[in-house]
RNA sequence: CGGGGCGUAGCGCAGUUUGGCAGCGCGCGUGGUUUGGGACCACGAGGUCGCCGGUUCAAAUCCGGCCGCCCCGACCA
């Protein structure tokens, strides 16, 4: 039975102020640090090994559709980053400038990129001459500053790693599918592999990407009633082809401009995912995403050199199926790594001891309900597996729960008001698609629009504000 | 950027009101005993009291300025 002493002395109740607790968990499971630099983080190689598991997943779905990678430059001349009129009015307030060379100033200063349509599209300019050439599917793996006036771990800091993807397309068309196929993507990495369940859609206009024709997100609800962007696919149209002359010639020989798109995750699903799940006592990880899925804990006594054998040798076993941690730290007992891996989310520990090396057995605690379960030695590869799989399910449902109960239907002002004020998660409400009425609601509330649903259509509701038939459902929240 | 709080050993803090030897707990090192839910004993290392200036015989403590961090709001992936 699990004893309850003092649980995790250090962290503070989930339930009680949020913010503080998610600080507390990302410093103390050691997923990163505030550095010296003001708003700058490092992050930790437990932090760093999820973003690598969220790498090495879309990757290997970029390889099955095509993409691939590359890599431009950090630094962005200025006269290129004002080619696209909204574009640098969107980013200015947030840009850092390189402004000398060693001692000499710059003819022309240099912004640390944002983002890197301004130094990818020129390039693109170069290496599309005909139809034949297209579509350009490239992405890179790197990190870009915006100049953030408050920082938090993860979910807002100055640098963050993203990818970001920059297509160019032959038509219209084949641009917002790439825009589409991106979004689904992003959808199963969420669901399937954070066990994050999300809204999408598209953004309404005033909360588009600087110099899109068409923003489509992903919405995720926190424990905390506040929605979060999870990541985002724009349709640039030919916005951007147009500012850096990236034309081609068509089929019927004639010169056409390319349509183009862009799309990021970044660094904040990892801070996405600590709240998502995390609990009182720590992280709490989706299997699928855990740096480790199975953390072995040898009971050492007398006789450690029998039970360290044997799980040594249950070790070599579980490695060919499992990402799997043997902590046989002789400094610490027992106790003190229950609580240290627990702390740090891995979805199942195995202890073996003295008794079970004699029973021939081990025993199985789930991070999620942590009872102890025997299990004989040779069925413990199965009851990891199934374990691990229930665990990944349990997360995803819990979280699905909590979307539900959190998302309300508001058809009067009064009452969509009266839902976003309590703060409990969206509320979805029909719009006439004036901007009128939604900086009515944004005034009124102080929650945003968050996302148009593009498999919802309103049939005859009226518009929450003004009354006029609803174009469109949009869901509100406040948000990070 | 507004409101509030804080800065003393790696971490958490006491000491500041009333100026007078820089302390406690955890952690860390060594040795030993331990090990099934954060073990125990002994010895030990570790400090420009955020920074700059002022008052004073004497400043962590009083005064002035600056910097940084956290929380709550407004803006941002």
């Amino acid at each position: 039975m699990v004893v309850e002493r003092e649980a995790v002395k250090e962290i503070p109740k989930k339930a009680g102020n949020m913010s503080e607790w998610y600080t507390a968990v990302a410093l103390k499971a050691e997923l990163a640090d505030y550095s010296p630099v003001r708003g700058f983080m490092a992050i930790r190689p437990y932090g760093y090994a999820l973003w690598e598991g969220i790498q090495s997943w879309l990757d290997r779905r970029f390889k099955e559709t095509g993409h691939v990678t590359a890599y431009f430059p950090l630094l962005v001349p200025e006269s290129l980053l004002q080619k696209e009129a909204e574009h640098v009015e969107g980013f200015a307030p947030q840009v850092a400038w390189v402004t000398h060379g060693g001692d000499e100033q710059l003819a022309e200063r240099l912004a640390v990129r944002p983002t890197s349509e301004a130094i990818i599209l020129p390039m693109y300019a170069k290496w599309i001459q005909s139809y034949r050439d297209l579509p350009v599917l490239l992405l890179q793996w790197n990190s870009v500053v915006r100049w953030e006036k408050s920082t938090r771990l993860f979910l807002r800091t100055a640098e963050f790693l993203w990818h970001e993807g920059h297509t160019a397309h032959r038509t219209s068309d084949e641009a917002d599918a790439e825009c589409r196929l991106i979004l689904s993507i992003y959808k199963t990495l969420l669901e399937d592999v954070l066990a994050i369940p999300v809204l999408v859609g598209i953004k309404p206009s005033s909360e588009r990407f600087a110099g899109a024709d068409n923003t489509y997100t992903l919405e995720a609800l926190m424990p905390d009633g506040q929605a979060i962007q999870a990541g985002t696919s724009h349709f640039l149209g030919q916005n951007f082809a147009k500012a850096f002359d990236v034309k081609f010639l068509d089929s019927d020989n004639q010169e056409k401009y390319v349509w183009s798109t862009s799309w990021a995750v970044t660094t904040r699903l990892i801070g996405t995912l600590i709240m998502a799940h995390g609990d009182d006592r720590g992280l709490v990880l989706p299997p699928k995403i855990a740096p480790y899925e199975v953390v072995i804990v040898p009971i050492l006594g007398k006789s450690d050199e029998t039970v360290l054998r044997a799980a040594n040798a249950l070790a070599d076993t579980l490695r060919g199926r499992f990402r799997v941690k043997l902590d046989d730290r002789d400094a610490y007992t027992p106790g003190w790594k229950f609580n240290e891996w627990e702390l740090r989310g891995v979805p199942v520990r195995v202890e073996i001891g003295p008794r079970d090396v004699a029973a021939d057995q081990v025993v199985l605690v789930r991070r999620t309900g942590r009872t102890k379960d025997a299990v004989r030695l040779d069925a413990a590869p199965e009851a990891i597996a199934t374990a691990l799989s229930e665990i990944q399910q349990e997360l995803y449902g819990q979280s699905k729960i909590y979307l539900d109960d959190h998302t309300s239907v508001a058809a009067t002002l009064d009452d969509s008001i009266h839902d976003l004020q309590a703060r409990k998660g969206f509320v979805k409400v029909g719009w006439c698609e004036r901007q009128e009425c939604e900086d009515t609601l944004r005034e009124r509330t102080g929650a945003s629009p968050r996302v148009i649903p593009l498999d919802e259509q309103p049939s005859g509701e009226k518009c929450a504000v003004c009354g006029n038939p609803a174009k469109v459902w949009v869901y509100w929240a406040r948000a990070y």
